[in-house]
DNA sequence: CATTCATGTCAGAAAATCTAACATCGGCGT
DNA sequence: ACGCCGATGTTAGATTTTCTGACATGAATG
């Protein structure tokens, strides 16, 4: 079960594809963005990258807007449940090692090659 | 399981992204699809937009030519199955109906919103 | 040696995204 | 009523990404 959440958690949608998705502008994405309430990455080339768990914060956030709740208290629920799961974190220690990871990404969703550009002349040896 | 296989067939990656994921170049990818071998649809600005099958395909692509297999080879064998899904979709008919792919739009992955554009005044009323 | 296949590379155009700034609009306290 | 603030809209100019089309190349092959 642990490729599954490496793969929600990869970064590979462009803000387009993520307005799309949420029916968000890319302005409310910013500015959620800028309240701390979402963290995509940044590509190369400085573009917002998000994941399918980003994907999922974001359709959350607007959820809690539509009830009434506000910036900020989305924000105090955040980081409410990131304590929370630090606490945790803390308690059962290493439950994933470099290893692991190692061999995750070298699994299905990323097979050989993935991320980790191989030199140009890399293939199967024979 | 039918939400699954929409997710996976959904466009949503740009090239860019494709080219990260597969390790190929924009090239190769462009130039499988000119001999046929994958369909990225198109968003309303002309970029090509990739499904996570269609990154599967890519990466089995890739395996194909490692083996030795040329791009003819790889088309054959993608026409025939096709030819087979074909047969076995026409034997039995109407497995998923459009209301059926409605209300699996509007579930978890695109919830409330999603793909079809609300009129931006759309909210749950109360 | 001339072709063909798969890919590299380049140029110019168009689309997508970025940041920063200013505008708007609804609610709310005074 | 007024002014403030939170959330969002809009615009401009710059940068990045992607597009198509053309030409180049290296390996294999007849």
């Amino acid at each position: 079960m642990k490729e599954k959440e490496l793969r929600r958690s990869l970064a590979v949608l462009p803000i387009g594809t993520v307005m799309k998705l949420t029916s968000l502008t890319a302005r409310q994405i910013r500015y959620y963005e800028a309240q701390q309430l979402v963290f995509p990455e940044r590509n190369e080339g400085n573009r917002r990258m998000y994941s399918l768990n980003d994907v999922d914060r974001l359709l959350e956030i607007k959820d809690y807007l539509a009830d009434g709740v506000n910036v900020a208290g989305i924000k105090a629920i955040y980081d409410q449940q990131q304590k929370a799961a630090q606490a945790k974190a803390t308690a059962q220690q290493k439950p994933l090692t470099d290893e692991d990871v190692r061999r995750i990404l070298q699994d299905e969703f990323i097979r050989q090659g993935g991320l980790g550009h191989p030199t140009p002349g890399m293939q199967r040896p024979l």
